[in-house]
This record gives structure tokens, C-alpha cells and sequence, in this order.
DNA sequence: ATTGAAAGAGTCTCAGT
DNA sequence: ACTGAGACTCTTTCAAT
């Protein structure tokens, strides 16, 4: 399925690179990588079409935009069959913007972003009771970030 | 302390683009929202002097990478004055991208990328085990990433 | 596969409105 | 505060190695 690539030590340098700080011209990060422009131009387009690279997005300081509470939601199910369904629904809701379906006391796991404890306060108890085949949930309201990076390609 | 912005609706338009794709060029971006490639160059400079826009990062797929795993780890303290060195520690394991202080069970909320079970049964054995004040912690394996997305952001 | 150079596209600045 | 045009920089292509 995957086309299938030889990825050598200069695709993983660029894509650390990349991950950290998309902000480098060509011209710059060839510099540091010791290759021409046109070899980083190269690479690059090789690891987009392989869908390793996929797109860039700017990150956001949500505090000052009035985006006050990140919080992290377990939610229990009444049967894990129904998770396929309750993904559904829990993906309508805008705030909600991670779920991971896990192993553990909970079967899955959301992460939720509001401007206030009452807006949050409004989804859990007004959208998340709609859903059908929710058992309960348990709420970890996130008083200090204290990390948020990337991963660091090594090999 | 934060420069006081009057952050108007094409602004907000703006950001709502860059966090989901940092990819159009801003003569693309004006035509979308109606105004010169100029005029979204000096917004864009204006977010990013304030701070609210902050770099760009590629997204990557972890899993043609080789990165398997991710499991969310909540982690008890034995006492709550301990999390600033637990949190210390915890930054230099590279394993572990993202960490929250918060309010219910765990005080630490935790992410760790891994390759394969192995590197996340290493980490949590014997990387968390060595840090002095976590008291005992639980771990949530990521079986299936069903959503990851930026905030919606309206007003 | 990498390079260097030329062509094309994008960013950035600024005078005018 | 927005625009359009010019200067500048970066991306993209390509012939040569």
C-alpha cells in the first residue's frame, strides 16, 4: 500500500526539521544540511507524495485568543461496540478537537478546547448527555501546560 | 502585557485558515476572503508580532515513520508541591511530547510517542520508575487516533 | 542522486488613496 | 487601513555531472 522508500539519514534530518520549525527556506535549511536548495526541493516532494509529510499549520496562542480551558475527557461506554457510533457523534461537536480510542479504564479518550468553564460546562452537559451509549465520563480540567513538542526523529 | 489588539473578523478569518493549512500563498488567501495579497501580509505580520501566531509545523504520519505508539499515562504524585521537579525530569525523557497539570484523579497528565511496545514498556519501567515523587501511574494505549484537529475558531 | 543556474512565483515594501 | 506596483527572495525546473 505504502510506496515503499529508502528514507536515509538526510529525509530524517529534514523531517525533524520540519516537525519543529516549518519556517526554513530551502536555501537555509540546505546550509545546515550541507545540500544544495535544489536537493532539500527534492527531498521534500519525495516525502510529501509519500504522505510522510502531510501539511504545515500554524500554531496558536489560544489563551490570547480567549481560549481559556483545555480539558481531557474518559469517557466510559455502555458497550465498546458502540464506540464506532459515539465517535460519530462526538466528532459534531467543534470543541472537541483529539479522540483516541484506548486500552485502560476508559474506552475512549477526548480532549476538549473552550473560552470558559461554562462553555465547557455547556458541552458535558448538554451535548455529551445527548449521545447515546455514553456510560459516564470523568473530566481533568488543565490548569498549566507544562509541554507541548514534537517528536524527535532520530532513526 | 499583551499588546492590546483589536483582533477584527479578518483577522479571526485569517488564523481559522492558517491553523488548519499554512499551505496558500497569501494571494490565494486574499482571493478567499476577499482583500490584496498585501493586506493579508500586514495582518499575518500583525499576529505574528503579538504573538498569537506563533511558527508552522509540517504534520507527519508517525506511523510510516515507524512511531506505532502512542499511549496517554495519567500520573498520581506523592505530594502535589512535588510536581515542578517531577515535571523537570519528566521533559528530558524525548519519548514524552506533551504534559498538563491537572484537576481530578492525576495530577500529571501525560503523551508519549514510541516506536513499539518495547520502547514504551522501557520508558515506562525504567525512565519513570527512576523519578523520585511519583507515587504510582496508569497507563491509556492508543489503539485507534480517530480525530486530531485545530479549534474552530469563530469569534 | 546532486548541483548550479535560469525561469517562474511568492513575499515584502512603499507611495498613493 | 487597503491597494497595486516594483524590488527582492524563494521555489521549481532542467541540463550537466
Amino acid at each position: 500500500m505504502t510506496p515503499d522508500l529508502n528514507i536515509d539519514k538526510l529525509d530524517l534530518q529534514i523531517i525533524q526539521q520540519l516537525i519543529h520549525d516549518a519556517g526554513l527556506s530551502y536555501a537555509e535549511m540546505g546550509k545546515k544540511l550541507f545540500v544544495s536548495a535544489g536537493t532539500i526541493h527534492v527531498r521534500i516532494k519525495k516525502l510529501q507524495d509519500a504522505g510522510i509529510i502531510q501539511g504545515q499549520r500554524f500554531q496558536v496562542d489560544l489563551k490570547k485568543l480567549g481560549y481559556d480551558v483545555i480539558a481531557f475527557i474518559g469517557i466510559y461506554l455502555e458497550k465498546s461496540s458502540l464506540y464506532d457510533t459515539v465517535a460519530r457523534d462526538l466528532k459534531k461537536i467543534p470543541e472537541i478537537v483529539r479522540m483516541n480510542y484506548t486500552t485502560g479504564n476508559y474506552s475512549i479518550f477526548a480532549e476538549i478546547v473552550c473560552k470558559d468553564i461554562g462553555q465547557l460546562r455547556t458541552v458535558l452537559h448538554d451535548e455529551l448527555q445527548k449521545i447515546k451509549g455514553i456510560e459516564r465520563t470523568e473530566t481533568f480540567i488543565s490548569l498549566e501546560e507544562s509541554l507541548n513538542r514534537s517528536v524527535s526523529i532520530t532513526s
